[in-house]
DNA sequence: GACATTTGTTTGGCTACAGAACTAACTAAA
DNA sequence: TTTAGTTAGTTCTGTAGCCAAACAAATGTC
């Protein structure tokens, strides 16, 4: 696809062809099933032209013809649909005590999620090499054996990764610039896709943007609610990661100088007074990250118990929450920001103040359009959002070669 | 240009032509004089195609052959500029006391520049309209005098404009929902080129982003210091302005819930504790906004003679400003933050602050490579924004008709 | 069964790119 | 002065891929 942005690029025959090809596959996706005559008349391309890129990618097996339908008067239209049997997109995410791989198709169907317990706390970037290699291989195996052919791996990580996929920083895995992209390619020997590396909330947030209910906004802030906080941001339909990939870092808005001492040093910010660690912090001080997900569950229970110390902290917590997103909302005008991670259990007890606090700090007349939403993907966001960076980059015109 | 953003739109041979239109007149104005040959070698286009869209830009009185230059061993080269002489590109700045217009050339130089004394505080939209009209048409019947076809008029108002330039609220000129663009065009009469409207933090962001410094930069942010404290946010080599055209309210980020009021009734907001009015609000708490030039003249004459509580007070200021550029910093990683308006004179005694608090708080490494400079473009940066708004317009392909 | 309607293909024309051959204009060396 | 070498820019030819219009195919309606 032909791109303005980074440069001027001259464009030529091809980059038409590419262009309006993932114009079809796009349409397709959002309208599947539709004729080339649905196609023609939608995208302004010429019926003529229409044929010949649908013609192209059935050719790569992208599209399929499906029976006819539609009884109406005149010729019946032949129906298309993706194919999504040929292909497959992997995503992986590491994370402290796991590690999971999901496999999807063109039409974002999952067509397999392993969890693999994995102590990424204590391991070196190198031994998190090893163990994804393992699960990578089994998941491209898998992949094979359905007659597959694997489109490209991205891999999510929890940290600070340039825009070269180098890891610089993962403080809860305790790396520091791992060249995760190019050790795993190594790792894997010649593995004839791509593989690339990411941020965790850059990529829940592009997993939004593509499968969430939400798909339609050009403009929005996916936030991860984990013991670090962290944001994906997708501005004019794009991710957008800044001039070395580390956008998205609003975990250390200092919020409060008066605030309570956070882990980077400093005193109030969001990740110390709205984090999930400022919640456990209250409830279970010496929780390992393993037991994270229990913990949380038991907030979960007695904040439906009606506790008034927790529904007290939840508030609080809820309270910050909605300041620090005023700070996005004002910053970049979003059309929705969207809360993820173990803010999606608390969800029903932060909300409410987060919003109140949000509505009453945004400049912008009703709130700038931004609404406050939880993420309905689950945990495995990231993981989602890794194999949607694969089908982005066949979308933007990196069509798998011809048969 | 083929953009890929807000939904596919299919591409022909015109928009291959736009695109390489575009690139050999960015070319030759990043690159001017250069030959044929220059183009043809630095941007992969064919020396055919180089000479077919040079001829075409000729044409259009775009481009401009020079003598012959360059005594090396060969043909000589013809040199190719810029053509200064046939077109303008107008930007209007509205502001509390004066109203200022600039026309400059397709190369960006400035051809007129003048200041008109308006009430702006205390005058109405429509008002505004009326005197902007006239001041517009003795710019646009100057540039005719001249023999230059005007390419386009954009205004830069400070406050909150939506994406369809009607301006939501402007707090120091008191507006509501007035619809600047279509009550201009109106009052210019058929003006035979578009009026545009935007926020002048935006605006002045691209002033930076063509014609600073940095303008290699693809992500940079411009701070505006007035009375109230914006940004202009280009992230990815363009103006990033979120779902409604609400991005960059950075002065309400609250730094400190125990701090000052600010006039939007909150408290410690980045615009109470690093805003002008909170140096004014020390040495001149009276001030009308037409005296803020010369108070502040006062505070910089007052730091130069080393009064220790103008120091103090200045220091504050720039450790609260560093605080909410690493805010600004933290979410986007730009490569640079440009500090504008009165900053610009007081810079010498708030940088270096910021600085320190700036560095201490960005959690990328070095910094996430974001620096703090200051603006090089004075006062009216957001006017000649304006002009530049228009001339991106025709970078992206919308060129002017043959002659 | 003729006709209307809609779908999708075929044909022809056009635009604008690339590559190669060519012409032009100069320097440098014989 | 001639000749070779070098670089600039144009012309010619081929081709990709778009659009428009005509056409073929498949169905419903009268």
């Amino acid at each position: 696809m032909i791109t303005s942005h980074n440069g001027p690029q001259p464009a030529d025959f091809t980059d038409v062809r590419a262009t309006n090809l993932a114009v079809v596959l796009r349409f397709v996706r959002e309208n599947a099933p539709c004729s080339r005559a649905d196609i023609a008349a939608s995208t302004g391309l010429n019926k003529a032209t229409v044929s010949s890129l649908v013609a192209d990618l059935i050719d790569r097996r992208l599209l399929r013809e499906t029976g006819l339908t539609e009884h109406r008067v005149g010729r019946p239209a032949t129906m298309l649909v993706l194919d999504g049997s040929p292909y497959a997109a992997i995503g992986i995410e590491v994370n402290v005590d796991y590690i999971t791989a999901v496999a999807v198709d063109l039409k974002g169907e999952e067509l397999l999620n392993w969890r693999r317990s994995f102590p990424g706390g204590t391991s070196s970037a190198g031994q998190a090499v090893v163990a994804m290699a393992a699960l990578a291989r089994r998941v491209v195996s898998r992949m094979t054996k359905e007659a597959r052919q694997v489109l490209g791996l991205t891999v999510a990580v929890p940290g600070l990764v340039d825009v070269n996929g180098i890891v610089r920083v993962a403080p809860n895995l305790g790396w520091r610039d791992a060249d995760l992209a190019g050790d795993l390619t190594k790792a894997l020997r010649d593995p004839g896709f791509p593989v690339l590396v990411d941020n965790d909330a850059n990529l829940a947030a592009l997993a939004e943007h593509r499968f969430g209910p939400h798909r339609n906004a050009a403009n929005l802030v996916y936030v991860t609610g984990e013991v670090g906080v962290g944001a994906g941001i997708v501005m004019d339909g794009r991710l957008r990661r800044g001039g070395q990939g580390y956008s998205g870092e609003i975990g250390h808005i200092e919020l409060d100088p008066a605030g309570p001492t956070c882990r980077c040093g400093r005193r109030g910010c969001l990740e110390a007074v709205a984090g999930i660690g400022a919640i456990l912090a209250h409830t279970a001080p010496d929780a390992s990250p393993s037991e994270l997900e229990l913990e949380i569950d038991e907030v979960v229970r007695r904040a439906r118990n009606g506790e008034q110390d927790i529904l007290a902290l939840l508030e609080d917590v809820g309270r910050h929450l909605g300041r620090g997103m005023a700070a996005v909302a004002n910053m970049l005008n979003p059309e929705v920001v969207i809360l993820g991670g173990y803010y999606v259990p608390l969800a029903p007890w932060l909300v409410a103040c987060a919003e109140e606090e949000l509505y009453g700090r945004v400049l912008a007349p009703g709130g700038g359009g931004c609404r406050l939403e939880v993420s309905t993907l689950g945990y495995g966001a990231a993981a989602l959002g890794a194999a949607a960076r694969v089908l982005d980059s066949v979308d933007s015109g990196r069509l798998p070669a011809q048969r």
